[in-house]
DNA sequence: CAATTAATTAAGGAGTTGCTTACATGCAGA
DNA sequence: TCTGCATGTAAGCAACTCCTTAATTAATTG
């Protein structure tokens, strides 16, 4: 009866692994079944099912049943707070619009130079 | 001769901790001696000192000794590809990107539509 | 009902993590 | 040089991770 690591650590956790963040991509790509998940994975099926078990502990993906087939689904909300401490502590929410301004001035350029 | 974790894996990992969270957050404020940083922690010393291994393996802090003190420097690199990533899979790139695309279309005038 | 398919649970093992205490190192000043 | 302060390394331990194979659950189909 431990009380178990926080949220945000379990989301860092589940991203801490290969395996795990390239389920998530493929996961971008639409609901899929747990059997599709694995093809890819030079693992075995129940090493697919306790990553997704981790997954879904950090609140990343939910597991629904229709007959035999477990559907993952992506769920980007924990997402949010790991995005947060990240760019809290890059200080840099500037960069992404220092790219904007990259972009918008190298395309100004073919025009104005 | 194991070839480690990848880059973005040892990140992820080093910020799965709440502890190594912390310390990166009070090296926001400067850098730091290890004394300082671990004061505020109910921790041993080498506790802390391997908390700072794991953060100096993923490229997080710079260790520099100056006498007989170690200044723990925060380095944010690291968290570009984290960030890169968790954005990528928040779909707020593409929020970005369909801003981008808008604004470019905007600028030039001349595309289709 | 029996066989097949999809997935999970159970048990176990090698390696890692996160802490501890004890010891070692290295610099500074009396 | 001896003493003390700042830090790191070593060794040990309980708990956890990431995989395995074998057994189990549950729904579909013959």
């Amino acid at each position: 009866m431990q009380n178990g690591p926080d949220e945000l650590s379990l989301v860092f956790q589940a991203l801490a692994d290969p395996t795990r963040r390239e389920i998530l991509s493929r996961l971008r790509g639409g609901p899929t079944t747990v059997g599709e998940l694995a093809e890819p994975f030079a693992m075995s099926r129940p090493a697919i099912s306790q990553h997704l078990k981790v997954l879904e502990r950090a609140g990343l993906i939910e597991r629904t049943a229709t007959a035999q087939w477990r559907t993952c689904t992506l769920r980007t909300e924990p997402l949010d707070e790991a995005s947060a401490w990240v760019e809290r502590h890059r200080g840099e929410w500037n960069a992404r619009f220092d790219l904007l301004d990259e972009r918008l001035r190298e395309l100004k350029g073919q025009t104005d130079a």
